[in-house]
DNA sequence: ACTATTATATGTCGTCCATAATATTACAGA
DNA sequence: TCTGTAATATTATGGACGACATATAATAGT
């Protein structure tokens, strides 16, 4: 028996689901042929279904992938920090450098189960991060208002890349730090009904 | 000359755009094709030219249409009523009758200019209407406050449709208003810095 | 009935996802 | 070191559908 290295062929896989983060959050699910996304990864389109079943079996690989490597790369971060570098400039004119949820969620919206499934699973271990350190005490309950602070932040990044007025764009990333920040702020002071 | 009483081709066009405004918030730009848009007016593929230059064409028309419908919507309802009712049930699962921003806005952030400005107008309208209910001594300096909650609304609406599980998507839908009213809230009291 | 207008029916050519047949690679044992 | 064979990749092919263009038929004022 002639077998390969064990590694060749998940290297050659994790090549194709890293490459294909960058491509499906540039051109979009649709917009992406597999053709093109196993160019990108230096190989021909015949060579993808020995690693995918199917295209949504590859999207659904990718997401989870790209929000594992979004929770690690926050793990080092403050929450400021995090919602400083998430509404920058830098940010929004890289979406395929960036985040997942900002790119691609109306389609993965639209999306089989199966990738919704490894969206909600990803998102919640980013999630649940930042609510352990949001209420160290009780993060079962932070966990929904870190949605909140969350989904408003796609939303910011999402509308800024959609404008076509650039100014007004960059306005509209300050906002979204402002109102970030301020749930932040009201979320560490919990039992204090009021001010 | 022998003309068309000049309603029918603006009406077709009119019939157009509208079935094109909920097949493209349901299946998404990319995933819709001019056959089965122009299928939906109850025409075939053939006459699309006649009525636009191009698919991008329609797009960019299609979303300034949507805009304007909102808009007018909206211009009956309180900005709680607005509020509450995008971040409704009923609102989430019905994306093809829904917000186009919620349903389109990373394709839109990935289409051409003339689409962004169509969307950038369109929404600008709507955003300056509720700046002006919402300051109105001074509407333009509360209109980047007001893409800020529009911005948080789009996000978690999107996030809710994005989730596999329906319960957390519920909870993520009432932290949004909670979220909403209460950036909408801080609003009011524009000139006491402080509490 | 004439004719401009509008729609249907095709055609072109490219790309889509997926599969099958073929070629290359690289390891295992003699 | 050489060779057989399994693992992996390439090229070729299928059938469907993509955007867009043109030729033909139907429609409806004058």
């Amino acid at each position: 028996m002639a077998r390969y290295a064990k590694e060749h062929k998940q290297a050659t896989r994790r090549r194709i689901v890293e490459t294909a983060g960058s491509r499906l959050k540039r051109d979009g699910i649709d917009g992406s042929g597999i053709a093109t996304l196993m160019a990108d990864a230096g190989l021909t389109n015949g060579a993808f279904y020995a690693h995918f079943d199917s295209k949504e079996d590859l999207v659904a690989s990718t997401v989870a992938d790209q929000l594992r490597e979004q929770r690690e790369r926050y793990s080092g971060q403050s929450l400021e920090e995090i919602v400083r570098g998430y509404l920058s400039i830098q940010h929004r004119d890289d979406t395929a450098g960036g985040c997942p949820s900002a790119a691609l969620l109306d389609e993965i919206a639209r999306s089989s189960e199966s990738v919704k499934r490894a969206y909600t699973d990803g998102l919640l271990a980013i999630i649940d991060d930042a609510a352990a350190r949001l209420a160290p005490d009780d993060p079962q309950s932070a966990r929904v208002r870190t949605f909140g602070v969350f989904a408003l932040m796609v939303g910011t990044l999402q509308v800024s890349r959609a404008l076509a007025d650039r100014r007004l764009a960059d306005d509209v990333l300050e906002q979204g730090i402002q109102n970030a920040l301020a749930l932040l702020g009201a979320e560490q002071r919990i039992s204090p009904s009021s001010c």
